[in-house]
DNA sequence: TTAAACTTTGCAATGGCATTGCATTGTAAC
DNA sequence: GTTACAATGCAATGCCATTGCAAAGTTTAA
């Protein structure tokens, strides 16, 4: 059984291990970006470091992107495109909400150009829409 | 003398000490934006909870803004366009040097229309653009 | 001028998060 | 089964943001 969650470890080159396993289905079942207190919390009694080292093993494979929202906090969520090891998406587009904490990937929409002084170059761009979501703008 | 930083607080409504005068004085030194480390470096022998507090009264006075550029430290830099008290402009490009560390706001680009879910609402926006500066890809 | 009231500053302390070192345990290869 | 490597758990550190509180400075009003 599991074996799809292996599978998804195994094809990321990543020891599918029962510590691993729990945290990449925790991963699949969340609704948006989640931090690594979120993970301990939902995993307790886990230890923090091991999900810590966890999720960076998981990022350094292209299973999953460190996301920052701004709220100084670093949020995890798993790689719904191609994301190749050591070399992400350059482009991410993020939604933190205001009221619930919520952090959401956004379907990935058309990139503005950001016009750089002279000399400057961009190989990275971080955007983060700030406001309310679906459920908490009802 | 120094009639104009004083001014320049009074007109924000920040009464003018000379701790202040300090801090308004060095940021408008800086080439680029920077963090309350810095500024305690450059203000040594000051407290850093004073530099602190006085940056965030200046913030919410209007006269500095903060910037999250993704390296986890909050950064200050003067407001160059008219931010109000409690409202700064909703949008803030800015550029993260990998090199030198150095973190710029660039002048204000078209902004983009980030496309969003049903019922999400945005009233901010924040872009970081990560790269080289003039100075390190020369 | 002096006392009271308010503002600003400095020091001490806390709390959260990211990160590392090291010893222990688990797993795989020989 | 023993050796070699990978993963885990615990302890500890460091950095940053933030708060409480007391001391010092400034303004206002008798």
């Amino acid at each position: 059984m599991n074996g799809q969650l292996e599978n998804t470890l195994k094809a990321k080159q990543i020891n599918p291990t029962a510590m691993r396993l729990l945290v990449l289905n925790f991963l699949q079942t969340q609704s948006y970006a989640i931090s690594l207190t979120d993970l301990e919390k939902g995993l307790a009694p886990a230890d923090r470091v091991t999900l810590y080292r966890t999720l960076k093993t998981f990022e350094e494979n292209g299973l999953v992107h460190s996301i920052d929202d701004g709220t100084g906090v670093t949020k995890y969520a798993i790689c719904k495109e191609h994301c190749h090891p050591g070399e992400h998406d350059d482009v991410h587009v993020h939604f933190f909400c205001k009221k619930c904490g919520g952090t959401f990937c956004l379907p990935k929409t058309q990139i503005p150009e950001v016009i750089l002084p002279v000399n400057f170059h961009s190989d990275e761009i971080n955007i983060v829409a700030k406001g309310l979501c679906g459920q908490c703008s009802g």
